[in-house]
DNA sequence: TTTATTAATGATAATGATTGTCATTAACAT
DNA sequence: ATGTTAATGACAATCATTATCATTAATAAA
């Protein structure tokens, strides 16, 4: 399957026939905005988004859409303690693009960091055939958040 | 500082007048809760069950009182997606009791496990000095969790 | 291509966890 | 013992998310 490698169509257009889904006008303009930020956006930010390009769609369907995304592991939601959950799109825990978070328990600020990440891979891939095999659990994603003080909210009294 | 030994008061009792707050019998209630389950409370059953021993209790104080202990560092707020917050006392990640999750995306059901901690936590200790100093930032925590299919759930079509 | 089937949608209302308000109470420093 | 002020509880308000339901449109069938 092709993924995102520039040629063809969208590496997703194949996703939804394979399980029985409609690939709609709005799920193509929610995976397109998606897929063109890096930041860590709601599911309003990507109603009002999408509305620009494609002024019908309602916030119900981004709701929709965006919980049958995550169900296909198409996307991760993640929750950073500011009461709204936040969506990326996910090519799955050994993709090029796949990060950890760093949270900033004071303001909020979210760094997204690949350092370490291939170390942590490696010990996450080890850790997840452990699991797997005792728990008979069948993994098919990580969430790595490590939370603190940025340096701004260090140095306020 | 005594924590958790068996010996004297509560391990907790200095850590409230060290910052300023006041130890009131709601706060204790809520610690004593909480110390004594392990399971992943919301705020709801949290009150639930303080309200047993405690009935003058109302569910803002203990919003605001996990709000407090969260601040502070004595507990960690969790999410796995239901829809409310889950709180668990936090003895650090570097205490007897930490452990991380096992979310099953099909059922909800999660699993605590401490197997391989031992290996995560010296990747991980390395992986948060590295970031602090990368980015600055003095790290207090850190929050894994695996997602995937438990057992039953790989079963159901 | 036309038509039938049914998933997907949008508007709106409903839900429910969490937070804000404010008068009252109680910890604890003096 | 008393004053200061943080903490509390009842209640209202907020706001992200979900449920409802009539309508639309994507795909299968003819």
């Amino acid at each position: 399957m092709p993924w995102r490698d520039g040629t063809g169509p969208p590496w997703w257009h194949g996703k939804f026939r394979g399980c029985g889904y409609r690939l709609t006008a709005s799920r193509q303009a929610i995976l397109d905005v998606l897929s063109k930020t890096s930041k860590h956006l709601s599911a309003e930010d990507i109603y009002l988004k999408v509305h620009k390009i494609y002024p019908a769609i309602g916030l119900t369907t981004v709701y929709r859409t965006l919980e049958l995304l995550v169900q296909t592991g198409m996307v991760f939601k993640f929750d950073f303690g500011d009461g709204k959950a936040r969506y990326e799109l996910s090519e799955g825990p050994r993709s090029i693009g796949h990060h950890h978070h760093l949270v900033c328990t004071g303001c909020g600020r979210i760094v997204d960091y690949t350092d370490f990440i291939d170390d942590e891979i490696e010990l996450l891939n080890q850790t997840e055939k452990g699991l797997s095999k005792k728990y008979n659990f069948k993994i098919t994603n990580h969430l790595i958040q490590f939370y603190g003080l940025c340096y701004r909210c260090q140095n306020i009294k």
